[in-house]
Formats: structure tokens, C-alpha cells, sequence
DNA sequence: GTCTATACTCGGATAGAC
DNA sequence: GTCTATCCGAGTATAGAC
């Protein structure tokens, strides 16, 4: 996704973002060295200047890509003609699906905010803005039409993106519950929280 | 509260604990030095290790510290004989105002447990089970006696705690809501979330 | 585009005087 | 209990050969 920051090489940049990812995640930005990543690419150290300008542009890159892939799926995934009850029921269902194939890079995204330098900061905090308003949207519409009973749309919408995004700091694949079983756990809190009715449940046996 | 590690000093131990709180919480553990401590406090960095034997059980301090208190500030501010939706209410709203006042310390708590050595980790990863395990119980009792229409009490517990926890992320004092608002919008996600009867919204504005 | 070698800075932690 | 001085390892980043 370009952002290589004045580079060519596509195919080693892909595996220097990867291995970032994957070692920021499991340890943090400040923790881990360029010097390791480069060991994890197979390069050495000097090597990575040739694709990021530095350990910054390395993470500002991850973020962005994070953030732009993770509203270009929803953007493909939303139904606009859909009612507020149905709409709000599929992005519970996304954002938990996409988030759970993903961790590495939402756990980074939540983690690593505050050491990003302030331009690159202000970008990624933009695009976080874009995805919570693609909520506080589907809210106001049930608010309108009087699907939900909500206070506040842009609380909830945050409450709502908390609650789901939990969803990663416990799953694990190998668990108690299967995904599809927790998604329709989520589904129906989610649901319930912003005052859909309760019998519409029923309308969650679709998908 | 104890756990200094092998010192005396009370009042110093102190100051260095809530000047590692604040620089942990504002740019990570592994980003900050021991000097940078000392700094704030106003001593040299080797005085440190006069109150923490090293960098790992000042963070160990302070996050067993945090979760200890946690733990009991709950335990005296619940109510045995109460039902399950006005326990539930109860912890909603305590949970905010606990965690909105102590924000250094409960964002430490959860950014920097991936940097606790395996046994300190585990000694946290103790006391933060017990304290969910306040409101499986809550739910569980609101199931038996049918207040609550829940799937499953660890999952619900779990999603409640997430979504009460992300107004840290947002919240701040000069905001648009007071803090009591708010506290108010969550409690009726809350509520509703584990399946209470809305109409008991009603009890709601008792507090 | 990657290598080796290195400049330069800063980290945690300890020793020993006071 | 705090200080000064210091050890030693590790960090990011650059220079220049290939």
C-alpha cells in the first residue's frame, strides 16, 4: 500500500510490515528493535532504511494500513438501503470478524497510538474518527425512525465499539466458544444496549 | 502499600510510585528511564533502587497496587442484599467513576501487563479474574431469579467491563457531558445489554 | 538493495563515599 | 538514604564497499 517512504522493493517491504506487526504486537514499539525485525526478515539492521525511512515511518505505515483496509471492509460490506437494526447487526458482525483475523494489527493500533509523532498521530486519529462515524450514523438513523432509544448517539457508538472490540483481549480460537456463537452473544447485547427491540431477535437466526 | 521490595522509606517510595504512574501512563514503560523517574522526583536514579530492586517491581508495584485497591474499593461499596439489576447498576456506575478517577493507574493496568515477568503477570491476571468475577456473579443471580436475559454470564461480564472501561478513552472533564450524564447513558446500555427490563429504567433516577 | 563497520546516544544497574 | 562515578550492553541511524 505504498508508504514505503522512498523505497522500491514491494516484496521486502510486505515482509518487514509483517514482521513489525507481529513483534510490535507481541512485545510494543519502544520494546523492539529495528535490529530484530530485520533478523526476523532475514536482513541485516541497514537493510530496513532501504524501505522506511526509519522506526517511526515503520509504524505510522502499519497504522494507516490498519485504519484504510479496515474502512475500505466495511465500506464493501455495508448495505446502504438496509434499516438501522439490520445495518447495526452486520457491523457487530464485521467488526468483530475482521477484528479477530486482525489482532496483531488492532491490538498495535490501540497500543502504539501515543507513539506515533503528532502529524502522523493526527492522520490515524482521523481515519478512527471515519470508522466511529460509520456507527454514530446507523444510530442516528434508528434514532430517526425509532428503531433505537438511545441518549446519545455518539456515546453509544463509542460504548458499542469498546464492547466489541473487547472481543480481542479474550478470544482465542481454540476456546470454550466458537466465533459464530460469540458474534450472536455480541450481536444481541449490541442490539439490546441501544434499545432495539428484543423480539427482533428473532430476525438474528438469518445470517 | 508494601511491596517495596526490600526497603524502608514510605514517603519516597511514594513519590516514586506516582511519578512512574503518571510517565508509564503518558509514554509507556519501556519508553521510560529510570532517570526520568528519579528526575521527577528529585533525586538521582541509583536512589531508586533504594525503595524497587529494579525497573520490573516498580511496575509490579504499581499494578498489584492498582487492582488490590480496585478490589476493594468494590467490596465496600457492594451491597449483599441488593438484586441483581440494582447491583448491576450499582457496579456500572462505580466502575466509571473508579476507573475516570484513577485513569494513570487503569491505563497502566492494561497497556503494560504484557510487560510484567511471568509470575508478576500471573499475580495480576489473579486479581483482575476476581474482580470480573464480581459481576459473572452479579449477572448469574440476575439469571437464577430471571431479572436478566443473558446467554452466557462470562461472555456478558466480559463485554459489560469492556464497554465501561472505553470511556476512559474518551472521557474527559471539560467535555461536552458531565460525568454523571454519561454514567447515566451507560448504565441504561448496561442494563439493557444483560437483557433488564427497560421499564426499570425507571429506578435509575433514584441516584 | 544488501552488506560490514561504526558513530553516537542512552538504557539499567552497581560500587563505594558521605 | 542519597550522592557521584562508572560498567556494560543495546538502541537508532549512517557511510561506504559490493
Amino acid at each position: 500500500m505504498a508508504r514505503t517512504s522512498g523505497s522500491i522493493g514491494t516484496e521486502t517491504a510486505e515482509r518487514i510490515r509483517s514482521a513489525a506487526e507481529q513483534l510490535f504486537a507481541a512485545r510494543g514499539f519502544a520494546a523492539v528493535s529495528m535490529r530484530e525485525i530485520a533478523g526476523e526478515v532475514g536482513v541485516q539492521a541497514a537493510a530496513l532504511y532501504n524501505h522506511f525511512s526509519n522506526k517511526q515511518a515503520l509504524l505510522e505505515s502499519l497504522l494507516v494500513t490498519h485504519m484504510e483496509e479496515l474502512i475500505a471492509a466495511w465500506e464493501a460490506e455495508a448495505c446502504a438501503e438496509e434499516g438501522p437494526e439490520r445495518a447495526l447487526e452486520r457491523f457487530a458482525r464485521f467488526h468483530i470478524r475482521y477484528h479477530v483475523s486482525r489482532s496483531d494489527a488492532v491490538f498495535i493500533s490501540y497500543m502504539e497510538l501515543r507513539n506515533l509523532e503528532p502529524e502522523n498521530f493526527r492522520r490515524v486519529e482521523n481515519l478512527r474518527k471515519t470508522y466511529e462515524a460509520f456507527v454514530v450514523g446507523i444510530l442516528e438513523k434508528g434514532l430517526t425512525c425509532g428503531e433505537f432509544t438511545l441518549v446519545d448517539s455518539r456515546i453509544s457508538a463509542m460504548a458499542i465499539i469498546a464492547m466489541l472490540t473487547g472481543v480481542n483481549t479474550w478470544y482465542r480460537s481454540q476456546g470454550r466458544l466458537s466465533l459464530a456463537e460469540i458474534e450472536e452473544i455480541y450481536t444481541s447485547m449490541v442490539l439490546r444496549s441501544a434499545g432495539a427491540l428484543p423480539k427482533e431477535a428473532s430476525c438474528l437466526a438469518a445470517e
